[in-house]
Parts: C-alpha cells; structure tokens; sequence
DNA sequence: TCTGGGGTCCTAGGACCC
DNA sequence: TCTGGGGTCCTAGGACCC
C-alpha cells in the first residue's frame, strides 16, 4: 500500500504561515516576473482564476474583491517543504519526494489503521508547520493519486464526493464496489498521466471516466494509444507499474531558462543574462556531482505578442565534459552569438545542459586544470560556498574575453568535434 | 504594460552498419 | 519494373507532470 500526501495550495499556504491575515482571503502566487497564477488559495479558485493565467487578465479583482497577489519566495517554499516532507516520512518506511508540495510513502509492513494514521501525520504537520494536506492511500501510485484528487475535492467541494473521504481517502479499505462508484464519478481527464490531448482522444472513443479507463483492455490500450496509458489503465486496475523511487535519481539535463520582464534586442544584454543562466545551471551540474557533455542555448520572441517571430537554438558540444562555469559560459555564450540576430523583441531565453554523467565515472578533475594547471576544481567549489553563504551573485565569473576570442575559440571546438562542423553554419533547429 | 520554469519518458524516423 | 532485412544509435517532437 502507498500513500500520496500532498500540501494544499503550497505555495500560498506558505505564505499564510508567515501571514495569517491572508487567511479566508483569496491569495495568489505569481511566477518570476510577476507574470501569472502559479499557486491559488481556495478563495482565488472560486474566482475563477485559472493556472497560469497571466496576472494582467485578473489584476482588476485586487481592487474589486480583495485579492492578495504576491510575488514567489522560492527559497521560502523550499524550506517549509523540507520540513514537511520530514514529518511525512513518519507515515511509512520509504518515501519518493515527488515534487515540492507532495511524497509517495510506502506504507508495507504498517500495522493498525492506516487511515487514522494517516490523519494523525495530517494533524501533526498542520500543527507543527502550519500547512494543510491531503492524503490518498491505495495500493498502487495511480490510484494513490486518485485517492489524494478525491481527498482534496471531498474538503473543497461539498456534493462532489462522499464527504468521508475528505483529508484521508483510503481506496485500500473500501470494498471493490465503492472503488467503482467513485472511479465512476471521476472525469477521465483527472486520472495521473491523462492530459488534455489523450483525455480528448478517450472522450471521443468513448471513454469518459476513470471507471471506463479501468476497464479498457492494456492490450488494446497499447496498440491505439501507448505503452505510458497501458501502464496507467493497469495502474488503476490495482497492478503496481510504476515503483517507488526512494534514492533521488540525478537529473538527465539541468535547464535554467526565464522570460524577461520586458523584452531585449540586444546582444550584449542577451549575453549577459545568459551567462548568469549558464552561472547558475553550472551550479546545479556540480551540486549533483555530474558534469556535462553539450551545452544548448535558446532565445526566441513571445509567441502572444504580434510581431515578427523569431526562435532558435543551438547545441554546443564541450571537448570534454566538464563542470566549470567558465567553459559552460564560454560554449553558451558563443552558441548565442552564432545564432542572434538583431532586429527581435526577444521575450525568453535559456540554457541547458544535456548528456549530463557522474562526474566520479569520468574523472572530470582532469578537466578542471586549466592550461596554467591551476586546479579549477577547488576554485569552483570555493565559488560555491562563498555564494551559497552570502547569496546568489557575491562571486561571480569574470568576462571570458572578446567576442572575436570566443569567435575563434568556436571555430577551434568545431574543428574538434567534426561531426558537428557540417552542421555549424547550417539554421540552427528553430525551437518554438 | 502584462502570458512560468522546470523536468520525464516514449516514439518515429533517419543514418549507418553488416 | 524490380529495389534485403535486421540492428543500433541519434535526434526531434509529442505528451505528460508539478
């Protein structure tokens, strides 16, 4: 059996925490820039105001029905989920931290009433840390999901599900017949792993609850749809597919990508941000241990503005693999100044890094000597820790010459990875 | 004026090899 | 006119998640 717990309304149940004025009040987060709806109180839903709609469309109901828009406090909310996520642990002996806001928690060898255990950790997490949860307990991921979606509706929405369900939803204690009653009364567009694409193609079939999916063929489901919604029909069917990922697994690519407040046309400005965004994703790349083995960069126009379209990106393969900042900065940097062209309102740009390997498996501190053989290794960690003490950008990489330098330094990589030379000048695959 | 920032997995199709 | 078959690797793109 496995438990999904998960905070209601994170972000904004964080900052309620620190400000219990905002309590009953309809609150949203905004994303970086203040650009739209990441995070919505209960209050701020019955409003209408959807997720990640942009705060311009919504702004008016500040004034007209006291709405609280804040600004994202993402070191805040990481904080309060570590503490969170340490008191869910007790609710079972292994635990998968899905996301920020929510945890799978096995729950084998569990004794006792696991529903009432599960309102306990509830109740303790609610009075120690302040946030409130939702609990789905079932015996497979799928269906723990459902159990956490019916949990939440049952507090929220009063009629929507059998109200004793509210908070703790244990779908393991029901016989098989409640278990279908309220598969029956689910869209099939709330099942885990159904979007919006499959959830019309299974309306069109004819399949219109997650009562429907469950009794679909696997088979059959692999042949029209895919292996993913086989697993998902199985899933909810009560057989295990998708397993408990206990150790974090290190990430396959590091992105850091942002849209700008307002939009940059000139390269200088673009090759500043996105050093900072190479800076930064360098970071992560070293925080898992991994190092790098191509660097993509991207920058295009708002795809909601009128105006000339413009998107394109490039990928930069390093000689080696590598995790110093100043190689990631020089290959991003000069992958943009292969692929800008003036004239742009550009509304986003990014890096990321791709082919990423455990950095013990190579021996990337050969790479970490630059030519003077000045360990660069040890540079960067120091790098690290004077920034993680003192804040983002106390130290940060210097210029890494002229761009008729980082021109050449180009040219050099290419001639070195020949299989990417052909390619060099060709229109870089757009990215829309 | 103003539209998030990350990730994952799967599949199709092309290149290439024998 | 006919035009192997199987395997691998790579990339792009689709779809999903929070």
């Amino acid at each position: 059996m496995l438990a999904l717990l998960d905070g209601n309304n994170f972000y904004v149940s964080c900052e309620r925490v620190f400000r219990p004025s905002l309590q009953g009040r309809p609150v949203v987060v905004l994303s970086n820039n203040d650009g739209c709806a990441i995070s919505r109180s209960n209050e701020a839903k019955a409003l209408g105001i959807k997720m990640a709609q942009p705060h311009h469309e919504f702004r008016h109901l500040e004034d007209r029905a006291g709405l609280v828009s804040l600004s994202a406090n993402f070191t805040l909310y990481g904080d309060m989920s570590d503490r969170m996520m340490s008191l869910a642990a007790g609710l079972g002996p292994g635990q998968e931290i899905y996301s920020i806001d929510e945890c799978f928690v096995d729950l084998h060898g569990v004794r006792g009433n696991l529903a009432e255990r599960a309102h306990a950790i509830r109740a303790r997490i609610h009075r120690w840390i302040g946030i409130p949860t939702c609990i789905g307990i079932a015996p497979t991921k799928t269906l723990a999901k459902l159990a956490n979606h019916i949990a939440k509706c049952a507090e929220r929405k009063a009629g929507s599900y059998p109200a004793q369900h509210a908070q703790v939803c244990h779908l393991g204690a029901l016989p098989q017949a409640d278990v279908d009653l309220l598969l029956a009364i689910t869209d099939v567009g709330d099942v885990w792993g159904v979007g919006p694409r499959i959830g019309a193609q299974l309306r069109d079939a004819g399949v219109a609850t997650a009562q429907d999916l469950a009794r679909l063929d696997p088979a059959s489901v692999r042949r029209r749809w895919s292996v993913v919604l086989e697993r998902t029909v199985r899933e909810l069917q009560g057989m295990p597919c998708i397993d408990l990922e206990e150790a974090p697994t290190p990430k396959r690519e590091i992105a850091v990508t942002r849209s700008f407040g307002r939009p940059v046309r000139e390269l200088p400005q673009l090759l500043q941000a996105v050093s900072d965004f190479a800076t930064r994703a360098a970071e992560k790349l070293r925080r898992q241990g991994s190092l790098a083995g191509r660097v993509l960069v991207f920058a295009h126009t708002s795809p909601f503005r009128p105006g000339p379209r413009w998107a394109k990106s490039l990928v930069v393969p390093l000689r080696r693999p590598t995790a110093d900042t100043a190689k990631i900065i020089q290959a991003a940097t000069m992958g943009l100044e292969l692929i800008f062209e003036p004239g742009y309102n550009l509304a986003k740009a990014g890096v990321m890094l791709l082919d990423l390997c455990d950095s013990s498996i190579l021996q990337g501190e050969l790479d970490l000597e630059d030519e003077s053989g000045r360990n660069r290794g040890q540079l960067m960690s120091v790098v690290d820790k004077l920034n993680a003490r003192w804040g983002k950008a106390t130290v940060k990489q210097g210029s890494v010459g002229t761009a008729a330098a980082r021109r050449d330094w180009a040219m050099r990589q290419a001639r070195r990875t020949p299989q990417y030379t052909t390619d060099w000048r060709q229109v870089p695959v757009a990215r829309a």
